[in-house]
DNA sequence: GTCAACACTTTGTCCAGGACAAACAATGAG
DNA sequence: CTCATTGTTTGTCCTGGACAAAGTGTTGAC
């Protein structure tokens, strides 16, 4: 099969350059195949096997205990999540994932449509997209879909919130909320289901879209008159970043402006960060904004 | 001012930190501080000295003759290419940028919204929304407008393109088209011009958003049966990745799949590649399509 | 038993300086 | 002017070392 040069595998697993090296120096693994040049050349099997340990460390594994294991023992580490998450197995779930799988654009299309018709905006969101995307992520760690699949998923969720979101027009009631992701976060559909789920409101929302620089939120966010900044991070995002993130941006608003924080990749962590807002699961949100409009 | 470390110049300008230290070593430029434990701090004067020369470097200049050099002598080099664009300055795209500078969301999608229903889906993209990309462009480059203010112009355009190109529905006539941006080039708002111009002529038109990786391309247009992949490429792509990426995607795909490529980064470059349709601006693109009809 | 303070280990990221092939520019021959 | 050849520029990769921040385990006080 194919084998990739570093560059490559760095940008297809998020794993640095320089600790695929030094990863290679201490535990052994990976250890490429080298050209003529002397440059190291990954195989395929070794890349699956870096996406693996990419994925275990989010979840909390040190490498220590995990890169020179072999990858059968990772994937029964990664067993207990994949059944926590299996449990009952929603038929509507089960057969909205076989049409990705199966590329029917179409007829997704109307599923997503007909059960947002039925659930209303927030309760589809909450009901079903988020647990849908988690179950799509589940999928794909097991090689049961492609990475092509997973964007085309992706990609009609996105049109369904945007152009309901888009229908209800711009709110007029206050909070103003500015919402974005932090350079590194490229996945803005936990914003739009944010935005989803607040729009319903009265909300004014305004997004930024993916990778704004703090720098900028903090400006846009004063130029802007806002009373609330949202951000969103996916399960691919290291924690620590995100907290960092956090703490800067915090640091760079005015005391006037409320910071939010939630997604995937806070979950689970205890860790609380002072004077901003977390936000565990999407259904908390009518609760921080009623909470909002009470100190307001 | 405050100053960033190397990990965060790299996200911020685009040039990888191997770079940084080689033009340090070569040209004395940057020369970023020191903290205490020895590691490099870029002042923030630097750094936008950097962004500038990424935009010069993309416009064909070399690294010898203009990392050296001071930033005034470079802000004359992109001059030219500055006023060749702001020839006419359409009174109606300025009204535009305006809008989006002072953060007027709302006016700003009415004002959009207008020109839409006025111009029709695929003039609205040829002779507004693709000029004013440019512009838009042209003023982040000469710091009139923030990074800020561009991601909220792109949202609001995406929004309405997306739900535009939505309520056409689904074409029914053939060619079935997959349309996505290869990794590295996260920018789709090209991707949804190509969409908007051709969804309105029935076309199946199916996107995949940003970033696929080649082979995932390859084997989602086998298994969705399409019958042409359109790839887009912004101006911030660097166009040597872009040509490579080309053709081994064209290499990955069965002859009966049509490949087109188009976007900023591929103008000006006379490079042709076999068996590659290229598009220079998007009104070629309904020629393009009409051609693929005649020969099929 | 819980919690805080401490020492020890792990881990990611940075550094210096060298190397080389691919891309580009300059030169010369037909 | 066109094409091939030579020389220069430039990005990316290499090795091996270093160190602080984060994580883990232990001890002792309450």
């Amino acid at each position: 099969m194919s084998a990739l040069p570093i560059a490559a595998v760095e940008r297809d697993t998020g794993i640095p350059k320089d600790t695929l090296r030094v990863w290679e120096r201490r535990y052994a693994f990976p250890q490429p195949v080298r050209d003529d040049k002397g440059e190291r050349l990954y195989p395929a099997e070794q890349v699956e096997k870096l996406r693996l340990l990419r994925r275990l460390l989010d979840q909390g594994h040190r490498p220590g205990s995990i890169v020179a294991a072999p990858t059968e023992a990772l994937a029964a580490l990664l067993e207990p999540a994949g059944e926590r998450g299996r449990e009952p197995a929603d038929p509507g779930i089960a057969a909205l994932i076989d049409l990705v799988r199966l590329h029917r654009s179409a007829e997704l299309r109307a599923t997503l449509q007909q059960h947002l018709v039925k659930l209303g905006l927030q309760r589809f969101v909450s009901e079903l997209v988020a647990p849908l995307s988690r179950a799509i992520g589940e999928a794909w760690l097991h090689g049961e879909i492609g990475v092509a699949e997973e964007h085309l998923f992706t990609e009609h969720v996105q049109n369904l919130l945007r152009s309901s979101i888009s229908s209800l027009g711009t709110g007029s009631r206050s909070p103003r909320i500015l919402m974005t992701t932090l350079p590194g976060e490229e996945h803005i559909l936990g914003l739009l289901m944010v935005e989803a789920m607040l729009a319903p409101e009265g909300v004014q929302c305004i997004s930024l879209g993916a990778q704004t620089p703090l720098a900028d939120i903090a400006q846009a966010a004063r130029d802007g008159q806002f009373d609330v900044v949202a951000v969103s991070f996916s399960a691919a995002f290291p924690a620590r970043q995100a907290f960092r993130g956090i703490e800067q941006l915090r640091d760079a608003l005015p005391a006037s402006i409320a910071l939010w924080a939630g997604g995937a990749a806070l979950h689970g962590k205890r860790k609380r960060i002072d004077k901003v807002q977390q936000i565990a699961q999407l259904d908390d949100l009518p609760d921080a904004l009623a909470e909002w409009r009470k100190a307001n």
